[in-house]
DNA sequence: TATTGTTATACTCTATAACTATA
DNA sequence: TATAGTTATAGAGTATAACAATA
């Protein structure tokens, strides 16, 4: 079976799984009170506390705007805090609070439940044999594994693969 | 190796790398001139030509009102058209137009490209194991093989699943 | 003079609601 | 009265550019 034979192929269908799969955590986060987005900065903040702003836009591969907003919600709901730095007046040191601590749980539960979801009707050997080519083209690209995008996009159609 | 232990999971793997393989795709048809949503509309009306555009909104899981700005743009670039049916003279039923051809045969060979890179790193065992995992994927969740989301996003941050 | 962060603003994509025409 | 399509409008998310504070 050659490419062209193959009624839907790998690229068409990563974009639709993963598009499937972004949605159904998106609900998930939204649950929570949270986007995509900001669960992904509470996530990074989290496991890089005093992180800056300036960093973070580039973690993010975002500009330095978008970030002061991303931080002004999780601030403004109690999530994470700022802490002007000592050493440079300038930055910014980003922190989790405790109830965003307490959010982090969630979500990672979330995660958990997500992961079932998304893995229903594979055995477990199918399973692996998925997780470990999929980990090896994440590898291969240099993606991230803290870092992937909450396509903001709840019911966006199409592209032809 | 239990799914807590590991470093990222079948649904963060694949909202990763299909948000990569979408923002390739995408990459490829703004180069052409369309959205991944026009170019996926294009293609859905060339597979069902007189389709009107309530189906294609149903199709696409969206609403009318954005199919009728979505045809606006294909009909005026002369790729697509509209004709009033003539047993319902509410019904708009649109057709590709040859222009609209070529532009699907140059959207086909970009997913040809898209392909090989997107399975870069892959030999040819992996590609199919893979493929054929996500195709049942694909079919176990019950998704469309002619309509896949296209992420208008072209440069969104985060999410933590 | 360069850098970190902020504000103001604008653009894209999408949805909702009111409307027109046909049935 | 219901349906296919359209228009007008609003909202979310994101980026660009000008600005303030600090280095």
């Amino acid at each position: 079976m050659s490419p062209s034979d193959r009624p839907a192929r790998i690229g068409f269908l990563l974009t639709q799984l993963g598009a499937h799969a972004a949605k159904s955590f998106e609900a998930k986060t939204r649950e929570l009170g949270l986007s995509p987005a900001q669960a992904g900065v509470l996530r990074i903040v989290g496991r890089q506390p005093g992180i800056n702003q300036r960093e973070l836009a580039v973690k993010l591969s975002t500009v330095q705007s978008r970030v002061v907003s991303l931080v002004d919600s999780l601030e403004s709901s109690g999530l994470a805090v700022r802490v002007r730095s000592t050493t440079d007046r300038r930055s910014q040191e980003l922190h989790v609070t405790d109830a965003g601590r307490a959010m982090l749980a969630r979500l990672r539960s979330a995660a958990e439940v997500q992961e079932s979801e998304v893995a229903a009707g594979l055995d477990a050997d199918d399973r692996e044999q998925l997780y470990t080519l999929l980990l090896r083209l994440s590898a291969i690209r240099g993606l991230d594994a803290d870092v992937h995008p909450g396509y903001s996009d709840p019911a966006a159609p199409q592209a032809g693969g």
